[in-house]
DNA sequence: ACCCCCGTTTTACACAGACTTAACAAAAAT
DNA sequence: ATTTTTGTTAAGTCTGTGTAAAACGGGGGT
């Protein structure tokens, strides 16, 4: 199911139209408290964000959408009118994950959807889990076990950990780390990753353990 | 490592600028066929890739690229100065992964190689893994292995390990030794270097055997 | 509009271990 | 034998990380 915010009624006809020819099933919504009454239903596996809204600004949309943990994993390609350069690197560091300026072309927008959710859900891929000791841990659930109880990670501290996970035993340099959950390099040093990395060791207790520091490059998280 | 395919000389000056100063070492080629040398020796973690070229079209080069399993799964980003939907479509359909329209900002290239960069890193768990007689390295998971029993080394001991791994048995000299893991070129002489060997040795235990001195330029590693 | 709460970031500092340095011993080269 | 280069040791310095606590800031509730 992919969603579209958008407020223009003949783009979002033939945005719909496109979709559903293409074989997905798309809903279309022109403002945002519509479209967050649906969210609250069903979470859609895509997003389609117009920028210019009536009621609210996309940007402000969007980030409502990375700030629940319940849908920041959502994809999220946004449509805008304005081609300024600045407008999209705003949006692609503010968690968006494509960009089209209007006029845009149908089967590029099909091409686009394709290509992220391809990106996105990789093929038969239902097993989103990741089970490493006493640790279990679902990025589309946004859950997290230490034998068996529940723990409850705030966002960043979340992403810290799927990133881990993601490395499958690899090591991950703060770069990476600060680059990959903060979008950017910091300036000067900062222990900001060692605050969310030690906060994240203390809320899994046990499982703690399993994050290793390397020194001198960053973290990892031993594949047992 | 970030390659980048452009005859025009400006674009390709501009870009590897903006690349490295984004943190990133990238290296570029006027011509298809410098680009395949180079590609035999070292696979990039991405490629930027005009379409217009001299020698092959790029859209050719691209097919190159996806024809073979070794570099299959390199994430690709076109660069191309025609903007017509039909262009797009083909280039994405063709199997790259993103799209830009000259002529591009900077800060936007700089946006799309890191947002790409995220997305296809974790996919390709590169499995590098050096051995040696009862070493086993690992780099990526920073990991030492002698006879089955993990080693612990500190970050320039391993820096220094793997670079010896990396020469493939050549030897490798007291001033490549330091500008590859010190960065600079000492003043003065300096036990530091013999002293890390030593530890290295040392903890590598049977197998600090394997490195040796070479009198008078530096040190090596045989590979067996 | 205000305040409070919570996630996040910053600041500051202690500490362990890594790194460098110096001094001398040993080995190789001349 | 003398010089040059490398090995070894131990001491001192320094860098990076852990930790606590305070500052910050946005959202939700009152």
């Amino acid at each position: 199911m992919i969603y579209l915010l958008e407020d223009d009624a003949g783009i979002r006809k033939l945005v719909l139209y496109t979709l559903n020819s293409g074989g997905m099933t798309a809903e279309g919504f022109p403002a945002p408290s519509l479209f967050y009454e649906a969210l609250a239903k069903e979470k859609p596996d895509l997003v389609l964000l117009d920028i210019m809204l009536p009621e609210e600004d996309g940007l402000s949309v969007l980030a409502h959408l990375k700030a629940s943990p319940e849908t920041a994993d959502i994809p999220v390609i946004i449509l805008t009118a304005k081609s300024s350069e600045f407008d999209k690197v705003i949006g692609l560091d503010s968690g968006a994950d494509d960009y089209m300026t209007k006029p845009f072309g149908m089967m590029e927008l099909l091409s686009r959807v394709r290509a992220l959710l391809r990106r996105t859900r990789p093929v038969g891929t239902t097993e989103d889990e990741f089970r490493v000791g006493s640790l279990v841990v679902s990025p589309s659930h946004h859950t997290v076990e230490v034998d068996g109880a529940a723990v409850t990670l705030s966002l960043k501290e979340f992403k810290l950990l799927c990133l881990l996970l993601e490395k499958n035993g690899a090591v991950a340099d703060r770069d990476e780390i600060l680059t990959s959950i903060w979008g950017y390099a910091f300036d000067g040093e900062s222990r900001t990753v060692d605050v969310h990395i030690r906060n994240l060791r203390q809320k899994l207790g046990t499982a703690g353990e399993l994050i290793e520091t390397v020194k001198g490059i960053g973290y990892k998280l031993e594949r047992k």
